[in-house]
DNA sequence: TGTATATTCAACCCATCGGTTTACAAACCA
DNA sequence: TGGTTTGTAAACCGATGGGTTGAATATACA
Protein backbone atom coordinates (compact mmCIF):
# COMPACT_ATOMS: atom_id res chain seq x y z
CA UNK A 1 0.00 0.00 0.00
CA UNK A 2 2.80 2.43 0.32
CA UNK A 3 4.01 2.61 -3.12
CA UNK A 4 6.76 5.12 -3.73
CA UNK A 5 5.29 8.23 -5.12
CA UNK A 6 6.99 7.62 -9.19
CA UNK A 7 5.42 4.54 -9.50
CA UNK A 8 2.13 6.16 -7.76
CA UNK A 9 2.13 9.21 -10.00
CA UNK A 10 2.90 6.47 -13.12
CA UNK A 11 -0.29 4.06 -12.28
CA UNK A 12 -2.76 6.69 -12.05
CA UNK A 13 -1.47 8.03 -15.25
CA UNK A 14 -1.94 4.71 -16.56
CA UNK A 15 -5.70 4.63 -17.39
CA UNK A 16 -7.25 6.68 -19.89
CA UNK A 17 -10.00 7.77 -18.21
CA UNK A 18 -7.37 9.65 -15.34
CA UNK A 19 -5.49 10.63 -18.09
CA UNK A 20 -8.70 12.65 -19.63
CA UNK A 21 -9.49 13.84 -16.36
CA UNK A 22 -6.10 15.50 -16.20
CA UNK A 23 -6.67 16.90 -19.67
CA UNK A 24 -10.09 18.65 -18.68
CA UNK A 25 -8.63 20.20 -15.60
CA UNK A 26 -6.23 21.35 -17.84
CA UNK A 27 -8.61 23.77 -18.45
CA UNK A 28 -9.80 24.95 -15.53
CA UNK A 29 -11.27 23.49 -11.65
CA UNK A 30 -14.20 21.53 -12.33
CA UNK A 31 -16.45 19.48 -9.55
CA UNK A 32 -16.99 16.31 -10.06
CA UNK A 33 -20.13 15.78 -11.75
CA UNK A 34 -18.86 18.52 -14.13
CA UNK A 35 -15.82 15.96 -14.41
CA UNK A 36 -18.07 12.58 -14.76
CA UNK A 37 -20.40 14.10 -17.23
CA UNK A 38 -18.87 13.19 -20.76
CA UNK A 39 -17.79 9.62 -19.02
CA UNK A 40 -20.33 6.26 -19.92
CA UNK A 41 -19.22 5.36 -16.10
CA UNK A 42 -20.82 6.03 -12.86
CA UNK A 43 -20.05 9.12 -10.81
CA UNK A 44 -19.04 6.44 -7.87
CA UNK A 45 -16.70 4.98 -10.49
CA UNK A 46 -15.10 8.64 -11.62
CA UNK A 47 -15.19 9.35 -7.63
CA UNK A 48 -12.59 6.58 -7.15
CA UNK A 49 -10.62 7.92 -9.97
CA UNK A 50 -10.40 11.22 -8.37
CA UNK A 51 -9.00 9.57 -5.19
CA UNK A 52 -5.98 8.02 -7.22
CA UNK A 53 -5.45 10.86 -8.88
CA UNK A 54 -5.24 12.75 -5.30
CA UNK A 55 -3.30 10.11 -3.84
CA UNK A 56 -0.83 10.48 -7.05
CA UNK A 57 -0.57 14.38 -6.17
CA UNK A 58 -1.78 14.94 -9.42
CA UNK A 59 -4.71 16.76 -8.09
CA UNK A 60 -6.24 18.78 -5.22
CA UNK A 61 -9.60 18.56 -3.36
CA UNK A 62 -10.99 21.65 -2.05
CA UNK A 63 -14.54 21.46 -0.26
CA UNK A 64 -16.88 24.28 -1.45
CA UNK A 65 -20.38 23.80 0.19
CA UNK A 66 -21.81 20.55 -1.01
CA UNK A 67 -19.46 20.53 -3.84
CA UNK A 68 -15.61 19.41 -4.22
CA UNK A 69 -13.69 21.56 -6.62
CA UNK A 70 -11.00 19.93 -8.04
CA UNK A 71 -7.64 21.37 -9.39
CA UNK A 72 -4.78 19.52 -11.49
CA UNK A 73 -1.48 20.09 -9.54
CA UNK A 74 1.51 19.80 -12.43
CA UNK A 75 4.39 19.04 -9.83
CA UNK A 76 3.92 15.66 -10.35
CA UNK A 77 4.13 16.23 -14.04
CA UNK A 78 7.50 18.23 -13.43
CA UNK A 79 9.37 15.57 -11.80
CA UNK A 80 8.44 13.22 -14.28
CA UNK A 81 9.19 15.41 -16.95
CA UNK A 82 12.52 15.39 -15.00
CA UNK A 83 12.42 11.68 -14.99
CA UNK A 84 12.43 11.25 -18.48
CA UNK A 85 14.57 13.30 -19.11
CA UNK A 86 17.67 11.24 -18.10
CA UNK A 87 16.75 9.35 -20.95
CA UNK A 88 16.93 12.29 -23.10
CA UNK A 89 20.41 11.32 -24.34
CA UNK A 90 19.42 8.08 -25.45
CA UNK A 91 17.73 9.65 -28.44
CA UNK A 92 18.87 12.64 -28.72
CA UNK A 93 22.62 12.68 -28.41
CA UNK A 94 22.40 9.00 -29.75
CA UNK A 95 24.15 8.82 -32.74
CA UNK A 96 27.84 10.10 -31.79
CA UNK A 97 29.02 9.10 -34.87
CA UNK A 98 28.24 8.70 -38.41
CA UNK A 99 29.05 4.91 -38.03
CA UNK A 100 27.32 4.67 -35.07
CA UNK A 101 24.28 5.86 -37.07
CA UNK A 102 24.70 3.60 -40.37
CA UNK A 103 25.30 0.43 -38.22
CA UNK A 104 21.73 1.01 -36.55
CA UNK A 105 20.33 2.03 -40.05
CA UNK A 106 21.89 -1.56 -41.30
CA UNK A 107 20.28 -3.48 -37.91
CA UNK A 108 17.26 -1.96 -37.67
CA UNK A 109 16.69 -2.53 -42.00
CA UNK A 110 15.08 1.12 -42.18
CA UNK A 111 16.20 1.29 -45.47
CA UNK A 112 13.39 0.93 -48.00
CA UNK A 113 14.11 -2.26 -50.25
CA UNK A 114 14.77 -1.03 -53.42
CA UNK B 1 -5.73 -6.51 -23.62
CA UNK B 2 -5.87 -4.49 -26.15
CA UNK B 3 -5.01 -1.22 -24.08
CA UNK B 4 -3.54 1.78 -26.08
CA UNK B 5 -0.18 2.54 -26.25
CA UNK B 6 -0.15 5.68 -24.01
CA UNK B 7 -1.32 3.17 -21.13
CA UNK B 8 0.85 0.81 -21.67
CA UNK B 9 4.11 2.59 -21.43
CA UNK B 10 2.50 3.91 -18.27
CA UNK B 11 1.48 0.56 -16.34
CA UNK B 12 5.06 -0.45 -17.67
CA UNK B 13 7.06 2.18 -15.81
CA UNK B 14 4.33 2.02 -12.65
CA UNK B 15 6.59 -0.46 -11.57
CA UNK B 16 9.89 -0.20 -9.61
CA UNK B 17 11.40 -3.11 -10.33
CA UNK B 18 10.95 -2.78 -14.64
CA UNK B 19 12.47 0.94 -13.78
CA UNK B 20 15.21 -0.26 -12.52
CA UNK B 21 15.88 -2.68 -15.43
CA UNK B 22 15.54 0.16 -17.95
CA UNK B 23 17.91 2.15 -15.88
CA UNK B 24 20.21 -1.05 -16.12
CA UNK B 25 19.54 -0.64 -20.00
CA UNK B 26 20.54 3.07 -19.94
CA UNK B 27 24.01 1.97 -19.62
CA UNK B 28 24.05 -0.68 -22.41
CA UNK B 29 22.00 -4.18 -23.56
CA UNK B 30 22.43 -7.25 -21.19
CA UNK B 31 20.89 -10.17 -21.03
CA UNK B 32 18.12 -11.96 -19.30
CA UNK B 33 20.32 -13.38 -16.25
CA UNK B 34 22.14 -10.40 -16.09
CA UNK B 35 19.14 -7.75 -15.67
CA UNK B 36 18.06 -10.43 -13.34
CA UNK B 37 21.27 -10.80 -10.77
CA UNK B 38 20.34 -7.57 -8.60
CA UNK B 39 16.89 -8.80 -7.80
CA UNK B 40 15.84 -11.11 -5.02
CA UNK B 41 13.00 -12.35 -7.35
CA UNK B 42 13.12 -15.34 -9.53
CA UNK B 43 14.09 -15.02 -13.00
CA UNK B 44 10.53 -16.07 -14.45
CA UNK B 45 9.15 -13.23 -12.85
CA UNK B 46 12.19 -11.01 -14.54
CA UNK B 47 11.08 -12.68 -17.88
CA UNK B 48 7.70 -11.79 -17.28
CA UNK B 49 8.62 -8.17 -16.51
CA UNK B 50 10.61 -7.98 -19.94
CA UNK B 51 7.61 -9.31 -21.58
CA UNK B 52 5.67 -5.92 -20.09
CA UNK B 53 8.36 -3.70 -20.91
CA UNK B 54 8.59 -5.55 -24.51
CA UNK B 55 4.91 -5.05 -25.35
CA UNK B 56 4.81 -1.25 -24.14
CA UNK B 57 7.56 -1.24 -26.54
CA UNK B 58 10.15 0.28 -24.10
CA UNK B 59 12.87 -2.46 -24.74
CA UNK B 60 13.93 -5.14 -27.64
CA UNK B 61 14.69 -8.48 -27.33
CA UNK B 62 16.48 -10.08 -29.60
CA UNK B 63 18.02 -13.98 -30.10
CA UNK B 64 21.62 -15.00 -30.03
CA UNK B 65 22.24 -18.68 -29.20
CA UNK B 66 21.06 -19.43 -26.05
CA UNK B 67 20.73 -15.82 -24.43
CA UNK B 68 18.23 -12.95 -25.54
CA UNK B 69 20.11 -9.64 -25.44
CA UNK B 70 17.52 -6.88 -24.34
CA UNK B 71 18.22 -3.44 -25.10
CA UNK B 72 16.30 -0.42 -24.63
CA UNK B 73 14.30 1.31 -26.63
CA UNK B 74 13.82 5.21 -26.15
CA UNK B 75 10.80 5.91 -28.71
CA UNK B 76 8.13 5.71 -25.93
CA UNK B 77 10.25 7.75 -23.55
CA UNK B 78 10.38 11.07 -26.38
CA UNK B 79 6.83 10.38 -26.68
CA UNK B 80 5.98 10.42 -23.12
CA UNK B 81 7.91 13.49 -22.55
CA UNK B 82 6.16 15.17 -25.62
CA UNK B 83 3.00 14.21 -23.60
CA UNK B 84 4.16 15.75 -20.27
CA UNK B 85 5.30 18.85 -22.45
CA UNK B 86 1.60 19.73 -23.24
CA UNK B 87 1.56 20.24 -19.36
CA UNK B 88 5.16 22.73 -18.65
CA UNK B 89 2.69 25.54 -19.12
CA UNK B 90 1.07 24.62 -15.78
CA UNK B 91 3.82 24.81 -13.87
CA UNK B 92 6.18 27.15 -16.13
CA UNK B 93 6.01 30.91 -14.98
CA UNK B 94 5.99 32.04 -18.32
CA UNK B 95 1.92 32.03 -18.54
CA UNK B 96 0.48 34.59 -16.67
CA UNK B 97 -2.81 33.84 -17.43
CA UNK B 98 -4.85 30.36 -18.06
CA UNK B 99 -6.15 32.33 -21.42
CA UNK B 100 -2.25 32.49 -22.27
CA UNK B 101 -2.16 28.91 -21.90
CA UNK B 102 -5.20 28.33 -24.06
CA UNK B 103 -3.73 29.78 -26.89
CA UNK B 104 -0.70 28.64 -26.71
CA UNK B 105 -1.84 25.24 -26.60
CA UNK B 106 -4.37 26.34 -29.70
CA UNK B 107 -2.00 27.71 -31.68
CA UNK B 108 0.21 24.44 -31.45
CA UNK B 109 -1.88 22.36 -31.92
CA UNK B 110 -0.54 19.46 -29.31
CA UNK B 111 -3.62 18.07 -28.19
CA UNK B 112 -3.54 14.29 -27.99
CA UNK B 113 -6.07 11.96 -27.67
CA UNK B 114 -5.88 10.99 -23.76
C1' DT C 1 -39.04 20.92 8.57
C1' DG C 2 -38.47 18.10 4.63
C1' DT C 3 -36.45 17.34 0.11
C1' DA C 4 -33.29 17.60 -3.60
C1' DT C 5 -28.37 17.71 -4.95
C1' DA C 6 -23.49 16.38 -4.60
C1' DT C 7 -20.33 13.27 -3.15
C1' DT C 8 -18.43 9.52 -0.74
C1' DC C 9 -18.54 4.91 1.67
C1' DA C 10 -19.20 -0.05 1.64
C1' DA C 11 -19.82 -4.34 -0.17
C1' DC C 12 -19.36 -7.05 -3.98
C1' DC C 13 -17.72 -8.99 -8.79
C1' DC C 14 -14.46 -10.23 -12.04
C1' DA C 15 -10.13 -9.43 -14.50
C1' DT C 16 -5.41 -8.42 -14.15
C1' DC C 17 -0.86 -8.29 -11.73
C1' DG C 18 3.25 -9.77 -9.49
C1' DG C 19 5.03 -13.47 -7.58
C1' DT C 20 5.87 -18.57 -6.98
C1' DT C 21 6.91 -23.53 -8.53
C1' DT C 22 7.20 -26.97 -11.96
C1' DA C 23 7.94 -28.27 -16.52
C1' DC C 24 9.69 -27.46 -21.07
C1' DA C 25 12.74 -25.83 -25.24
C1' DA C 26 16.83 -24.53 -27.25
C1' DA C 27 21.57 -24.03 -27.62
C1' DC C 28 26.13 -25.03 -25.97
C1' DC C 29 29.69 -28.41 -24.02
C1' DA C 30 31.99 -32.79 -22.87
C1' DT D 1 25.05 -39.03 -26.70
C1' DG D 2 23.95 -36.80 -22.29
C1' DG D 3 24.30 -32.88 -19.22
C1' DT D 4 24.41 -27.91 -18.35
C1' DT D 5 23.05 -23.26 -19.16
C1' DT D 6 19.58 -19.85 -20.57
C1' DG D 7 15.26 -18.56 -20.99
C1' DT D 8 10.15 -19.16 -21.53
C1' DA D 9 5.40 -21.48 -20.69
C1' DA D 10 1.92 -23.00 -17.67
C1' DA D 11 -0.64 -23.46 -13.63
C1' DC D 12 -1.55 -21.52 -9.50
C1' DC D 13 -2.20 -17.93 -5.54
C1' DG D 14 -3.13 -13.71 -3.00
C1' DA D 15 -3.61 -8.81 -3.76
C1' DT D 16 -5.07 -4.98 -6.36
C1' DG D 17 -7.96 -2.40 -9.90
C1' DG D 18 -11.90 -0.77 -12.17
C1' DG D 19 -16.49 -1.24 -12.29
C1' DT D 20 -21.24 -1.87 -10.27
C1' DT D 21 -25.27 -1.05 -6.87
C1' DG D 22 -27.07 0.59 -2.59
C1' DA D 23 -26.66 3.28 1.48
C1' DA D 24 -24.79 7.22 4.06
C1' DT D 25 -23.41 12.09 4.65
C1' DA D 26 -23.50 16.93 3.95
C1' DT D 27 -25.15 21.07 2.22
C1' DA D 28 -28.54 24.04 -0.04
C1' DC D 29 -33.36 25.24 -0.71
C1' DA D 30 -38.55 25.37 -0.30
Amino acid sequence: MTTDPASAVFAALADPTRRAILARLATGEATVNELAEPFPISVQAISKHLTVLERAGLIVRTREAQWRRCRLDPAPLRTLAEWVEQYRRLWDDRYDTLDDYLRDLKENNRGQAP
